[in-house]
DNA sequence: CAACAGGGTGAACGCTGTTCACTCTTGGCG
DNA sequence: CGCCAAGAGTGAACAGCGTTCACCCTGTTG
């Protein structure tokens, strides 16, 4: 282990300057993503934005698909930075505030939402394994929805003899909430809120006792 | 009214012999889905299929989306069936057998399930208004479930003051379990189902008392 | 028989993702 | 300083896409 690389190590340890490039080319994708749907991202596009032609985001970014997932897995941290805003000590008012953060998220970014779940995201198995590397970001936001409903477990709150089973029938019911609101009926906010809360109380009574 | 249309009336009354072109076009494009999935629906492969070249298929199909409409449509007349398929006279009975129908479909055709939810679906109100008209499949698979969710809470199986906003959350969770089934995890059939049936068990017993 | 309408054809337009051969610039090293 | 390697960008091209257009053929009707 020598402080300089060997001649042939050419590459100049790849976190030296990084990826700025690949950053700016994802950022711009989600942005046109974004304000323009998802539909009106094409490589011949995004290229003509950053003033580049088509073949070059090749340097960067392998396939179409490797760029949406990059822009899936900043939306999931996007997420993440969410739920880690939210301060609450009741259990069950942080399940509450992650299914608003969830729906507010998908509310505000139909577009960006619909891609984070084009390619099946790495949910982990719930628990807080602290392994050295990074976790996916979608693995981070299932863990911390698992761990708040473990918690509420736990305190009594919630009656449950399987804590994975109860955050994936949250989550998926969540999930579905955010989905049937993007699917484009002309509902009202308070009727969007009333179903979101229908929802999350039915279910929460339902494990209480 | 004559036996025979008048001279200008060209058209032979569009339910004579009607659409068994549009029919079989729209047929074959639901097997390729069905097999090969969404993305190897294009009008060039389908009208190949059907040993025609691809402008010919706009004399009966003014759209691809018309073309994924028409598919969306015939597949939830299909959801109909199978809801119509089920007799069971306990209201709960019902609901379960409502879900566990939407979810085999969802299971048996992931491409079809995501080709009904391109386009917003027609729910109606969740009331049984008769009109003369043929309702939208989609319209007729919600009111049939928002008629067993009312019937569960005329009986008193089921305790809600807003039977319309009761079947919105049922289906919703629902849908989210299909959804999430359908991202890609490598689920277990028992898991598949055991979410199901939480999902299920809890919605219900929320709303009990 | 003549005319008309419907359905089918081949060619074309503009777009897509992706690959290829090539050039240009930059930086390190003998 | 000169050379060489590497990286990034270019234009052209390929195959495929949805869609439109001008044209043709065929069957029916007046």
């Amino acid at each position: 282990m020598t402080a300089l690389p060997s001649p042939s190590e050419t590459i100049p340890e790849p976190s030296d300057r990084p990826l700025l490039q690949r950053e700016a080319i994802v950022a711009a994708a989600r942005d046109l993503v974004s304000t323009k749907g998802l539909e009106a991202l094409s490589l011949r596009r995004l290229a003509a934005t950053l003033g580049v032609t088509a073949p070059a985001l090749y340097a960067h970014v392998t396939d179409k698909n490797d760029l949406l997932r990059a822009i899936a897995e900043g939306e999931f941290d996007e997420l993440v930075s969410r739920f880690e805003a939210v301060h609450v000590d009741d259990p069950i008012a942080l399940i509450r505030a992650h299914g608003k953060a969830y729906l507010d998220y998908a509310r505000e970014n139909p577009a960006l939402f619909h891609v984070m779940f084009l390619f099946p995201p790495d949910l982990g198995d719930g628990g807080g394994q602290r392994t050295g590397i990074e976790l996916p970001a979608a693995t981070r936001v299932f863990t911390m929805a698992a761990q708040a409903v473990t918690d509420a477990i736990d305190s009594g709150a919630l009656v449950s003899d399987d804590p994975l089973l109860t955050a994936l029938t949250m989550w998926a019911s969540v999930h579905g909430v955010a989905q049937v609101l993007l699917l484009g009926f002309a509902l009202t906010r308070e009727s969007e809120d009333a179903l979101m809360t229908e929802v999350t109380d039915r279910l929460l009574a339902g494990y209480q006792r």
